[in-house]
DNA sequence: GCTTTTTTGTCACCTGGGTGACACATAAAA
DNA sequence: TTTTATGTGTCACCCAGGTGACAAAAAAGC
């Protein structure tokens, strides 16, 4: 048996959600909250789906996670009562970065992260979606290279930080993606958290299999075997 | 020498920076912007330290990065020509969580995060911040526990993730903090990306260094001593 | 209570990647 | 050009942490 929490002004400053916004935007928010029992182990949504909700966790503890190349689960974060996921909501065109599922029973509300911006700050939602992508977008690359990298081997590691560099400074060139940027074997080794040794020789090895060449200091990288030795799903399948 | 670059609408165009605003804000906000030239290795701000500036990276290349506990250089991410960065101005009262350094020679404009919220997004500077700290707050924690990761035993990790567990699952308890919430070993190794045989044996490590104790399944933690092995610098001194 | 399942504790063994060392190549400085 | 500094390539050796296996202890079902 399971009783509906009351979602009231009461309880939202208990949880100490919206602690800066008045009780009327709360008010008003609550109102567009669709509230929802979510039963342990089940999934609110998967990584890689269009992100079309915003929610916040009412009680319970909820999960955010991510299939790593090897097919294993990487726990990301556990989320307390009170807060806010499933934030890639509120930046344009994204999909979900992880996925999130119930780590107990949980009641959560859900609102359009449309309703959600303009209610709490009075300013169109598109530019408030661009604004963010271009400023927090970044953090969230660097958040998603990260979570990659907990479960990764160094060569994969490798991949991973050239892909960043190469959408970053590449340049298109005859024989693949240039980067324009000298960079040492240790700059890299500092990047992936390894030794520069290492490096080198996972370099060097990259380089038999053609997944880059080196003209003098300049690295020429070919994305798409990139992706493939860093176990990333290959564009165009 | 050194020619100074023309940081007009044609050259902010250019950079892809800015892509969403018209051409009148983004006129604005330059007459705000100080333009500076950055030496390579020069450090533009430390972790640590108040953040009040944002920064736009107009040419040259930008490094950031951290100083792990046993005081060696992360390289985080370097920042490409049109980036932002420093963007923890944008929430309220946050300090620098990298450092940030010139990689080669640089030309940077810096503006007030106050007049670049105002002008590109026609809402208060408080209440847009507050937003932040409130939605992409959370991400930015992910992203700091997942930096201090790279660099750290397993033991170092351990005590970072229970950290965050007791900030966000913590009840104050008369042994410490208590979590109050069922983990298994199984699931700390989730979260810190090992196996649950070695977390078992850290765990039971911990116990008897009494940074932790177990009452049947649920964990009381002592934050100041897990800051301590997690090389994190304690509360007050 | 008893039974079944899940978690914990502890082995012995293996491996990816760290460390130090040193020769060689390449660039920068003189 | 020669000198000096900075990167690269490749060793041999070591260790933190992964793996598999299995017994003991706790929970969860019944």
């Amino acid at each position: 048996m399971v009783r509906t929490p009351i979602l009231n002004i009461a309880t939202v400053r208990r949880l100490k959600a919206f602690a800066w916004a008045t009780d009327r935007q709360v008010e008003r928010l609550l109102s567009h909250m669709r509230l929802q029992y979510v039963e342990k182990r089940t999934v609110l949504f998967n990584e890689g789906v269009p992100s079309d909700s915003l929610y916040l966790l009412v009680s319970g503890v909820a999960k955010l996670s991510l299939r790593s190349p090897d097919d294993e689960r990487v726990l990301v974060s556990l989320v307390a009562p009170g807060e806010l996921f499933g934030i890639t909501s509120l930046m344009p065109g994204m999909h979900r970065a992880f996925r999130s599922e119930a780590f107990s029973d949980c009641w959560v509300g859900a609102v359009h992260p449309e309703v959600f911006v303009t209610t709490l700050l009075d300013c169109p939602f598109a530019e408030f979606s661009a604004m963010m992508e271009g400023t927090v977008g970044r953090w969230f690359a660097l958040l998603y290279r990260y979570t990659r990298f907990q479960s990764s081997s160094l060569r994969q590691k490798l991949a991973l930080a050239l892909l960043e560099l190469a959408q970053k400074f590449g340049a298109r060139d005859a024989r693949g993606t240039l980067l324009i940027l000298k960079l040492t074997h240790e700059d890299l080794a500092d990047l992936v958290g390894a030794s520069r040794q290492k490096v080198t020789e996972h370099m060097k090895e990259l380089e038999r299999q053609q997944v880059l060449l080196r003209d003098r200091r300049r690295l020429i990288v070919h994305p798409d075997r990139l992706r493939e030795t860093a176990g990333l799903p290959v564009e165009g399948k």
